[in-house]
DNA sequence: GTAAATATATGACAAATATCATAAAGAATA
DNA sequence: TATTCTTTATGATATTTGTCATATATTTAC
Protein backbone atom coordinates (compact mmCIF):
# COMPACT_ATOMS: atom_id res chain seq x y z
CA UNK A 1 0.00 0.00 0.00
CA UNK A 2 1.28 3.36 -0.79
CA UNK A 3 -0.37 5.60 2.01
CA UNK A 4 0.69 3.49 4.41
CA UNK A 5 3.30 5.15 6.22
CA UNK A 6 2.85 6.03 10.55
CA UNK A 7 3.91 9.60 10.98
CA UNK A 8 3.48 11.24 7.80
CA UNK A 9 2.58 14.62 7.97
CA UNK A 10 1.00 15.32 4.43
CA UNK A 11 -1.87 11.94 4.90
CA UNK A 12 -2.43 13.58 8.43
CA UNK A 13 -3.27 16.65 6.64
CA UNK A 14 -4.63 14.63 3.60
CA UNK A 15 -7.16 12.25 6.11
CA UNK A 16 -8.33 15.34 8.34
CA UNK A 17 -9.26 17.66 4.99
CA UNK A 18 -9.81 14.61 2.05
CA UNK A 19 -12.83 13.19 1.36
CA UNK A 20 -12.21 9.46 0.90
CA UNK A 21 -12.11 9.37 -2.86
CA UNK A 22 -10.06 12.52 -3.16
CA UNK A 23 -7.55 10.19 -0.54
CA UNK A 24 -7.58 6.91 -2.48
CA UNK A 25 -6.60 9.24 -6.05
CA UNK A 26 -3.28 10.90 -4.38
CA UNK A 27 -1.91 7.65 -2.72
CA UNK A 28 -1.84 6.23 -6.04
CA UNK A 29 -0.16 9.37 -7.67
CA UNK A 30 2.27 9.24 -5.14
CA UNK A 31 6.54 8.35 -5.76
CA UNK A 32 8.77 7.25 -3.41
CA UNK A 33 12.26 7.91 -4.35
CA UNK A 34 15.21 6.50 -2.03
CA UNK A 35 18.16 8.54 -2.05
CA UNK A 36 21.70 7.56 -0.58
CA UNK A 37 23.88 10.30 1.07
CA UNK A 38 25.23 13.42 -1.20
CA UNK A 39 22.72 13.31 -3.62
CA UNK A 40 21.53 16.75 -5.10
CA UNK A 41 17.83 15.85 -6.21
CA UNK A 42 16.91 19.65 -6.43
CA UNK A 43 19.06 22.25 -7.94
CA UNK A 44 18.71 25.86 -7.68
CA UNK A 45 17.38 27.15 -11.04
CA UNK A 46 15.04 23.89 -11.63
CA UNK A 47 11.64 24.29 -12.64
CA UNK A 48 9.38 23.34 -10.35
CA UNK A 49 7.02 20.43 -11.31
CA UNK A 50 6.41 18.35 -8.15
CA UNK A 51 5.62 18.61 -4.37
CA UNK A 52 8.40 16.94 -2.08
CA UNK A 53 8.28 15.72 1.08
CA UNK A 54 10.99 14.09 3.50
CA UNK A 55 9.76 10.56 4.65
CA UNK A 56 13.00 9.38 6.07
CA UNK A 57 16.57 10.40 5.91
CA UNK A 58 18.66 14.13 6.44
CA UNK A 59 18.93 17.49 3.99
CA UNK A 60 20.37 20.27 3.04
CA UNK A 61 18.85 23.50 1.49
CA UNK A 62 21.73 25.33 0.20
CA UNK A 63 22.12 28.53 -2.14
CA UNK A 64 24.86 30.17 -4.24
CA UNK A 65 24.81 33.75 -4.00
CA UNK A 66 26.44 36.06 -6.86
CA UNK A 67 29.78 36.08 -5.66
CA UNK A 68 29.62 31.89 -5.66
CA UNK A 69 29.81 31.63 -2.74
CA UNK A 70 28.07 28.65 -0.86
CA UNK A 71 25.48 29.46 2.09
CA UNK A 72 23.53 27.01 3.27
CA UNK A 73 19.68 28.21 4.26
CA UNK A 74 18.42 25.27 6.88
CA UNK A 75 18.49 21.38 7.31
CA UNK A 76 15.41 19.28 6.47
CA UNK A 77 14.41 16.10 9.47
CA UNK A 78 11.99 12.88 8.17
CA UNK A 79 8.03 15.02 7.78
CA UNK A 80 9.25 18.57 6.72
CA UNK A 81 7.73 19.41 3.50
CA UNK A 82 11.30 20.08 0.81
CA UNK A 83 9.97 22.41 -1.49
CA UNK A 84 7.44 24.41 0.10
CA UNK A 85 9.58 28.00 0.20
CA UNK A 86 9.03 28.42 -3.68
CA UNK A 87 6.52 25.82 -4.49
CA UNK A 88 3.78 28.29 -4.59
CA UNK A 89 5.74 31.02 -5.17
CA UNK A 90 7.69 30.54 -8.19
CA UNK A 91 8.49 29.05 -11.34
CA UNK A 92 11.95 27.80 -10.33
CA UNK A 93 13.99 26.70 -7.08
CA UNK A 94 15.77 29.49 -5.72
CA UNK A 95 17.94 26.88 -3.66
CA UNK A 96 19.09 23.32 -3.88
CA UNK A 97 18.84 20.46 -1.95
CA UNK A 98 21.10 17.51 -1.16
CA UNK A 99 20.95 14.59 1.03
CA UNK A 100 23.44 14.51 3.99
CA UNK A 101 22.28 10.86 4.92
CA UNK A 102 20.32 8.19 2.63
CA UNK A 103 16.96 9.49 2.53
CA UNK A 104 13.94 8.58 1.17
CA UNK A 105 11.67 11.27 -0.65
CA UNK A 106 8.01 11.15 -1.18
CA UNK A 107 6.71 12.90 -4.99
CA UNK A 108 3.57 14.59 -5.67
CA UNK A 109 2.56 15.73 -9.15
CA UNK A 110 2.31 19.61 -8.38
CA UNK A 111 -0.94 20.00 -10.18
CA UNK A 112 -2.47 17.72 -8.10
CA UNK A 113 -1.71 19.17 -5.06
CA UNK A 114 -2.65 22.90 -6.76
CA UNK A 115 -5.91 21.11 -7.72
CA UNK A 116 -6.32 20.03 -4.22
CA UNK A 117 -5.47 23.63 -2.77
CA UNK A 118 -8.12 25.34 -5.32
CA UNK A 119 -10.62 22.63 -4.97
CA UNK A 120 -10.50 22.38 -0.82
CA UNK A 121 -10.01 25.13 1.71
CA UNK A 122 -9.74 23.54 4.34
CA UNK A 123 -6.62 21.61 2.93
CA UNK A 124 -5.15 25.01 1.79
CA UNK A 125 -5.44 26.34 5.06
CA UNK A 126 -3.57 23.56 6.59
CA UNK A 127 -0.95 24.15 3.59
CA UNK A 128 -0.41 27.45 4.75
CA UNK A 129 -0.40 26.67 8.34
CA UNK A 130 2.86 24.27 7.51
CA UNK A 131 4.67 26.66 4.68
CA UNK A 132 4.55 29.31 7.27
CA UNK A 133 5.16 27.36 9.90
CA UNK A 134 8.27 26.34 8.12
CA UNK A 135 9.32 29.60 7.13
CA UNK A 136 9.43 31.23 10.59
CA UNK A 137 11.77 28.43 11.75
CA UNK A 138 14.15 29.65 9.41
CA UNK A 139 13.63 33.48 9.90
CA UNK A 140 14.07 32.84 13.93
CA UNK A 141 16.93 30.96 13.27
CA UNK A 142 18.90 33.21 10.49
CA UNK A 143 17.63 36.24 13.21
CA UNK A 144 18.99 34.05 16.43
CA UNK A 145 22.42 33.59 14.48
CA UNK A 146 23.19 36.81 13.48
CA UNK A 147 22.81 37.89 17.21
CA UNK A 148 25.40 35.38 18.33
CA UNK A 149 29.16 34.96 18.52
CA UNK A 150 31.23 32.40 17.03
CA UNK A 151 30.99 30.14 20.31
CA UNK A 152 27.03 30.48 20.33
CA UNK A 153 26.58 29.32 16.54
CA UNK A 154 28.34 26.33 16.54
CA UNK A 155 26.73 25.47 20.38
CA UNK A 156 23.31 26.19 18.50
CA UNK A 157 24.48 23.70 15.69
CA UNK A 158 25.65 21.01 18.43
CA UNK A 159 22.38 21.11 20.40
CA UNK A 160 20.55 21.02 17.14
CA UNK A 161 21.83 17.58 15.93
CA UNK A 162 21.53 16.87 19.65
CA UNK A 163 18.10 17.90 19.92
CA UNK A 164 16.09 17.76 16.97
CA UNK A 165 17.68 15.07 14.28
CA UNK A 166 19.59 11.96 17.02
CA UNK A 167 18.24 12.66 20.55
CA UNK A 168 21.62 11.12 22.04
CA UNK A 169 24.28 12.42 23.07
CA UNK A 170 26.69 10.65 20.74
CA UNK A 171 25.90 11.14 17.09
CA UNK A 172 28.05 11.02 13.86
CA UNK A 173 27.97 15.00 12.96
CA UNK A 174 25.97 14.69 9.21
CA UNK A 175 28.13 17.84 8.04
CA UNK A 176 31.78 18.93 7.62
CA UNK A 177 33.05 21.69 9.44
CA UNK A 178 32.92 23.49 6.46
CA UNK A 179 28.91 22.83 5.76
CA UNK A 180 28.86 24.11 9.12
CA UNK A 181 31.19 27.44 8.23
CA UNK A 182 28.72 27.77 5.25
CA UNK A 183 26.02 27.67 7.76
CA UNK A 184 26.60 29.79 10.52
CA UNK A 185 28.71 32.41 7.74
CA UNK A 186 32.05 31.90 10.18
CA UNK A 187 35.51 30.95 8.46
CA UNK A 188 36.17 26.87 8.07
CA UNK A 189 39.15 27.43 10.53
CA UNK A 190 37.00 28.94 13.38
CA UNK A 191 34.45 26.10 13.02
CA UNK A 192 37.49 23.96 13.34
CA UNK A 193 39.18 26.07 16.41
CA UNK A 194 35.97 26.37 18.35
CA UNK A 195 35.12 22.77 18.31
CA UNK A 196 38.49 22.24 19.62
CA UNK A 197 37.78 24.66 22.50
CA UNK A 198 35.00 22.73 23.27
CA UNK A 199 36.93 19.45 23.49
CA UNK A 200 39.87 21.15 25.20
CA UNK A 201 37.17 22.91 27.95
CA UNK A 202 35.54 19.01 28.13
CA UNK A 203 32.39 20.55 26.92
CA UNK A 204 32.39 17.39 24.06
CA UNK A 205 34.75 14.68 23.12
CA UNK A 206 35.43 14.89 19.48
CA UNK A 207 36.59 12.18 17.12
CA UNK A 208 36.49 13.30 13.94
CA UNK A 209 32.57 13.32 12.84
CA UNK A 210 32.08 11.79 15.91
CA UNK A 211 30.56 13.97 18.54
CA UNK A 212 29.49 13.13 22.08
CA UNK A 213 28.21 15.99 23.77
CA UNK A 214 29.60 16.05 27.90
CA UNK A 215 28.59 18.87 29.47
CA UNK A 216 25.27 19.89 27.63
CA UNK A 217 24.17 22.49 30.60
CA UNK A 218 27.84 23.77 29.82
CA UNK A 219 27.17 23.90 26.15
CA UNK A 220 23.57 25.31 26.33
CA UNK A 221 24.58 28.23 28.87
CA UNK A 222 27.45 29.45 26.29
CA UNK A 223 24.95 29.17 23.50
CA UNK A 224 21.90 31.55 25.97
CA UNK A 225 24.77 34.28 27.34
CA UNK A 226 26.47 34.28 23.70
CA UNK A 227 24.37 36.93 22.66
CA UNK B 1 -16.37 54.29 -0.78
CA UNK B 2 -14.57 51.91 1.10
CA UNK B 3 -12.44 49.73 -1.11
CA UNK B 4 -11.71 52.40 -3.71
CA UNK B 5 -7.80 52.62 -2.99
CA UNK B 6 -5.55 52.17 -6.26
CA UNK B 7 -3.18 50.00 -6.29
CA UNK B 8 -4.15 47.68 -3.41
CA UNK B 9 -2.79 44.30 -3.46
CA UNK B 10 -5.42 42.48 -1.65
CA UNK B 11 -7.92 44.07 -3.62
CA UNK B 12 -6.76 42.99 -7.15
CA UNK B 13 -6.34 39.43 -5.09
CA UNK B 14 -10.65 39.95 -3.91
CA UNK B 15 -10.93 40.58 -7.65
CA UNK B 16 -9.31 38.05 -9.17
CA UNK B 17 -10.45 35.75 -6.69
CA UNK B 18 -13.74 36.54 -5.64
CA UNK B 19 -17.46 36.81 -7.34
CA UNK B 20 -19.05 40.11 -6.66
CA UNK B 21 -20.98 39.67 -3.77
CA UNK B 22 -18.70 38.45 -1.71
CA UNK B 23 -16.56 41.28 -2.85
CA UNK B 24 -18.88 43.17 -1.80
CA UNK B 25 -19.32 42.37 1.97
CA UNK B 26 -16.08 42.05 1.83
CA UNK B 27 -15.21 46.06 1.37
CA UNK B 28 -18.05 46.75 4.31
CA UNK B 29 -16.19 44.47 6.75
CA UNK B 30 -13.08 46.36 6.54
CA UNK B 31 -11.81 49.12 9.11
CA UNK B 32 -8.73 51.95 8.53
CA UNK B 33 -6.99 53.02 10.69
CA UNK B 34 -4.18 55.98 10.62
CA UNK B 35 -1.51 56.12 12.83
CA UNK B 36 1.13 58.74 13.55
CA UNK B 37 4.65 57.96 13.78
CA UNK B 38 6.02 55.80 16.63
CA UNK B 39 2.79 54.10 17.40
CA UNK B 40 3.13 49.90 18.11
CA UNK B 41 0.03 48.38 16.90
CA UNK B 42 0.70 45.22 17.32
CA UNK B 43 2.58 43.89 20.21
CA UNK B 44 4.73 40.10 20.43
CA UNK B 45 2.32 37.82 22.42
CA UNK B 46 -1.26 39.71 21.37
CA UNK B 47 -4.05 37.70 19.96
CA UNK B 48 -4.15 37.49 16.70
CA UNK B 49 -7.81 38.33 16.06
CA UNK B 50 -7.61 40.24 12.75
CA UNK B 51 -5.71 40.51 9.05
CA UNK B 52 -3.76 43.78 8.72
CA UNK B 53 -2.75 45.45 6.03
CA UNK B 54 -0.34 48.59 5.01
CA UNK B 55 -2.09 50.94 3.02
CA UNK B 56 0.43 54.14 3.49
CA UNK B 57 3.75 54.49 5.78
CA UNK B 58 6.19 52.41 6.77
CA UNK B 59 6.29 49.81 9.30
CA UNK B 60 9.33 47.70 11.53
CA UNK B 61 8.48 44.50 12.78
CA UNK B 62 10.81 43.39 15.53
CA UNK B 63 11.10 41.42 18.67
CA UNK B 64 12.69 41.00 22.16
CA UNK B 65 14.50 38.09 22.56
CA UNK B 66 15.05 35.90 26.06
CA UNK B 67 18.13 38.08 26.86
CA UNK B 68 15.67 41.51 26.75
CA UNK B 69 17.87 42.42 23.12
CA UNK B 70 15.88 44.11 20.48
CA UNK B 71 15.99 42.57 17.30
CA UNK B 72 14.78 44.19 13.91
CA UNK B 73 13.01 41.12 11.79
CA UNK B 74 12.43 43.64 8.55
CA UNK B 75 11.08 46.93 7.52
CA UNK B 76 7.16 47.00 5.85
CA UNK B 77 6.14 49.19 2.84
CA UNK B 78 3.01 49.86 1.75
CA UNK B 79 1.22 46.82 0.16
CA UNK B 80 2.58 44.74 2.50
CA UNK B 81 0.60 42.09 4.30
CA UNK B 82 1.60 43.10 7.80
CA UNK B 83 0.95 40.19 9.82
CA UNK B 84 1.15 37.25 7.47
CA UNK B 85 3.75 35.52 9.02
CA UNK B 86 2.01 34.60 11.99
CA UNK B 87 -1.50 34.80 11.09
CA UNK B 88 -2.19 31.11 10.11
CA UNK B 89 0.37 29.40 11.92
CA UNK B 90 0.20 30.54 15.32
CA UNK B 91 -2.28 32.33 17.84
CA UNK B 92 -0.52 34.86 19.21
CA UNK B 93 2.25 37.20 17.30
CA UNK B 94 5.89 36.23 17.97
CA UNK B 95 6.56 40.11 17.34
CA UNK B 96 5.83 43.62 17.14
CA UNK B 97 5.03 46.24 14.80
CA UNK B 98 5.94 49.77 15.18
CA UNK B 99 5.46 52.74 12.53
CA UNK B 100 8.34 54.53 11.59
CA UNK B 101 6.19 57.20 9.93
CA UNK B 102 2.44 57.77 9.50
CA UNK B 103 1.05 55.26 8.20
CA UNK B 104 -2.76 54.47 7.51
CA UNK B 105 -3.21 50.03 8.07
CA UNK B 106 -6.70 48.28 6.85
CA UNK B 107 -7.81 45.84 9.31
CA UNK B 108 -10.14 42.86 7.84
CA UNK B 109 -11.31 39.86 10.67
CA UNK B 110 -9.42 37.02 10.56
CA UNK B 111 -12.82 35.14 10.43
CA UNK B 112 -13.26 36.45 7.21
CA UNK B 113 -10.31 36.05 5.77
CA UNK B 114 -10.57 32.38 7.20
CA UNK B 115 -13.60 31.56 5.64
CA UNK B 116 -12.52 32.76 2.43
CA UNK B 117 -9.20 30.57 2.17
CA UNK B 118 -11.62 27.86 3.02
CA UNK B 119 -14.37 28.42 0.87
CA UNK B 120 -12.45 29.66 -2.01
CA UNK B 121 -9.37 27.79 -3.32
CA UNK B 122 -8.02 30.41 -6.16
CA UNK B 123 -8.34 32.85 -2.71
CA UNK B 124 -5.90 30.68 -1.23
CA UNK B 125 -3.40 30.07 -3.46
CA UNK B 126 -3.03 33.75 -4.02
CA UNK B 127 -2.67 33.83 -0.08
CA UNK B 128 -0.06 30.97 -0.04
CA UNK B 129 1.56 32.48 -2.97
CA UNK B 130 2.13 36.11 -1.57
CA UNK B 131 2.85 35.15 2.39
CA UNK B 132 5.65 32.96 0.98
CA UNK B 133 7.18 35.53 -1.13
CA UNK B 134 6.80 37.76 1.84
CA UNK B 135 9.00 35.05 4.17
CA UNK B 136 11.30 34.32 1.23
CA UNK B 137 12.35 37.80 0.91
CA UNK B 138 13.04 37.94 4.85
CA UNK B 139 14.79 35.03 4.89
CA UNK B 140 16.98 35.98 1.58
CA UNK B 141 17.81 39.18 3.53
CA UNK B 142 18.68 37.62 6.82
CA UNK B 143 21.20 35.23 4.87
CA UNK B 144 22.65 38.17 3.14
CA UNK B 145 23.20 39.71 5.94
CA UNK B 146 24.79 37.12 7.50
CA UNK B 147 27.66 37.12 5.47
CA UNK B 148 28.79 40.42 4.87
CA UNK B 149 30.75 42.78 6.70
CA UNK B 150 30.04 45.91 8.77
CA UNK B 151 30.61 47.68 5.41
CA UNK B 152 28.09 45.70 3.36
CA UNK B 153 25.38 45.58 5.66
CA UNK B 154 25.09 49.42 6.36
CA UNK B 155 25.48 50.04 2.50
CA UNK B 156 22.80 47.06 1.80
CA UNK B 157 20.38 49.27 4.46
CA UNK B 158 21.06 52.15 2.34
CA UNK B 159 20.30 51.12 -0.11
CA UNK B 160 17.34 49.51 0.81
CA UNK B 161 16.08 52.85 1.70
CA UNK B 162 16.75 54.42 -1.40
CA UNK B 163 15.77 51.99 -3.70
CA UNK B 164 12.93 50.54 -2.25
CA UNK B 165 11.21 53.19 -0.24
CA UNK B 166 11.94 56.68 -1.34
CA UNK B 167 13.26 56.49 -4.66
CA UNK B 168 15.26 59.58 -4.45
CA UNK B 169 19.09 60.28 -3.35
CA UNK B 170 18.30 62.48 -0.69
CA UNK B 171 15.78 61.33 2.18
CA UNK B 172 15.57 61.29 5.87
CA UNK B 173 16.05 58.05 7.41
CA UNK B 174 13.37 56.96 9.06
CA UNK B 175 15.75 54.69 11.97
CA UNK B 176 17.88 55.69 14.49
CA UNK B 177 22.05 54.20 14.49
CA UNK B 178 20.44 52.48 16.98
CA UNK B 179 17.54 50.58 15.07
CA UNK B 180 20.00 50.13 12.27
CA UNK B 181 22.01 48.02 15.02
CA UNK B 182 19.46 46.06 16.22
CA UNK B 183 18.40 45.12 12.28
CA UNK B 184 22.10 44.47 11.11
CA UNK B 185 23.47 42.84 14.46
CA UNK B 186 25.92 45.16 14.41
CA UNK B 187 26.77 47.39 17.78
CA UNK B 188 25.59 51.13 17.90
CA UNK B 189 28.88 52.87 17.43
CA UNK B 190 29.45 50.43 14.64
CA UNK B 191 27.00 51.67 12.84
CA UNK B 192 28.03 55.34 13.45
CA UNK B 193 31.50 54.83 12.81
CA UNK B 194 30.56 53.09 8.88
CA UNK B 195 28.15 55.84 8.04
CA UNK B 196 30.86 58.43 9.20
CA UNK B 197 33.19 56.89 7.15
CA UNK B 198 31.38 56.39 3.88
CA UNK B 199 31.03 60.06 4.49
CA UNK B 200 34.43 60.59 4.87
CA UNK B 201 35.12 59.03 1.50
CA UNK B 202 32.78 61.01 -0.11
CA UNK B 203 29.73 58.15 -0.68
CA UNK B 204 27.11 60.20 0.96
CA UNK B 205 26.71 63.31 2.73
CA UNK B 206 25.50 63.10 6.03
CA UNK B 207 23.01 66.05 7.78
CA UNK B 208 21.51 63.85 11.04
CA UNK B 209 18.96 61.77 9.87
CA UNK B 210 19.27 63.20 6.64
CA UNK B 211 21.25 61.35 4.15
CA UNK B 212 21.98 61.98 0.53
CA UNK B 213 23.38 59.50 -1.67
CA UNK B 214 26.30 60.98 -3.77
CA UNK B 215 28.22 57.33 -4.94
CA UNK B 216 25.44 55.14 -5.15
CA UNK B 217 28.04 53.11 -7.52
CA UNK B 218 30.22 53.12 -5.33
CA UNK B 219 28.32 52.21 -3.03
CA UNK B 220 26.68 49.53 -4.02
CA UNK B 221 30.55 48.12 -5.12
CA UNK B 222 30.92 47.86 -1.39
CA UNK B 223 28.01 45.85 -0.72
CA UNK B 224 29.05 43.37 -3.47
CA UNK B 225 32.22 42.93 -2.90
CA UNK B 226 31.54 42.64 0.76
CA UNK B 227 31.05 39.33 1.03
C1' DG C 1 47.54 0.04 -2.97
C1' DT C 2 49.32 4.41 -4.13
C1' DA C 3 48.69 9.04 -5.41
C1' DA C 4 45.95 12.91 -5.22
C1' DA C 5 42.50 15.47 -3.22
C1' DT C 6 39.95 16.92 0.69
C1' DA C 7 39.11 17.55 5.66
C1' DT C 8 40.81 18.47 10.09
C1' DA C 9 43.99 20.80 13.12
C1' DT C 10 46.91 24.44 15.01
C1' DG C 11 50.01 28.58 15.25
C1' DA C 12 51.07 33.30 14.11
C1' DC C 13 49.39 37.28 12.71
C1' DA C 14 46.11 40.71 10.62
C1' DA C 15 41.73 42.65 10.19
C1' DA C 16 37.13 43.40 11.76
C1' DT C 17 34.17 44.59 15.32
C1' DA C 18 32.86 45.52 20.17
C1' DT C 19 33.41 47.94 24.43
C1' DC C 20 34.32 51.73 27.32
C1' DA C 21 34.87 56.53 27.92
C1' DT C 22 33.75 61.04 26.83
C1' DA C 23 31.55 64.94 24.54
C1' DA C 24 28.47 67.65 21.91
C1' DA C 25 23.96 68.19 19.68
C1' DG C 26 19.08 67.51 19.66
C1' DA C 27 14.77 66.27 21.54
C1' DA C 28 11.64 65.74 25.27
C1' DT C 29 9.98 67.36 29.76
C1' DA C 30 8.93 70.17 33.57
C1' DT D 1 14.36 78.34 30.23
C1' DA D 2 16.59 75.08 32.44
C1' DT D 3 17.02 70.21 32.91
C1' DT D 4 17.16 65.70 31.69
C1' DC D 5 17.35 62.15 28.40
C1' DT D 6 18.51 60.34 24.01
C1' DT D 7 21.12 60.38 19.82
C1' DT D 8 25.14 61.08 17.26
C1' DA D 9 30.06 61.25 17.21
C1' DT D 10 34.93 59.97 17.98
C1' DG D 11 39.16 58.08 20.31
C1' DA D 12 41.50 54.42 22.71
C1' DT D 13 41.66 49.85 23.57
C1' DA D 14 40.18 45.01 23.97
C1' DT D 15 38.09 41.17 21.95
C1' DT D 16 36.49 38.53 18.23
C1' DT D 17 37.05 36.57 13.95
C1' DG D 18 39.51 35.93 9.55
C1' DT D 19 43.64 34.88 6.76
C1' DC D 20 47.78 32.63 5.64
C1' DA D 21 50.91 28.99 6.41
C1' DT D 22 51.82 24.44 7.45
C1' DA D 23 51.00 19.61 9.00
C1' DT D 24 48.58 15.45 9.58
C1' DA D 25 44.71 12.55 8.88
C1' DT D 26 41.16 10.90 6.07
C1' DT D 27 38.77 10.07 1.88
C1' DT D 28 38.56 9.53 -3.08
C1' DA D 29 40.25 8.29 -7.56
C1' DC D 30 42.78 5.58 -10.42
Amino acid sequence: MLCSCNNCHIKTIFYETLISNQLDGFCEARTELVLSKGVTFIRQGDEIKSFKYLKEGLIKLHKVDETGKTQIISFGKPMDFVSIHNIFAEKTYSYSVTTLEKSIICIFDLNIINNLVKTNGEFARKIIQTTTRSANNIISNSLDMLGRSMYGKIARVLLFFQEEIYFTYGFDLPVSRKEIAQYTGLSIETVIRVISEFRKDGLIKVYGKRIEIIDKKGLKAIYEYSK
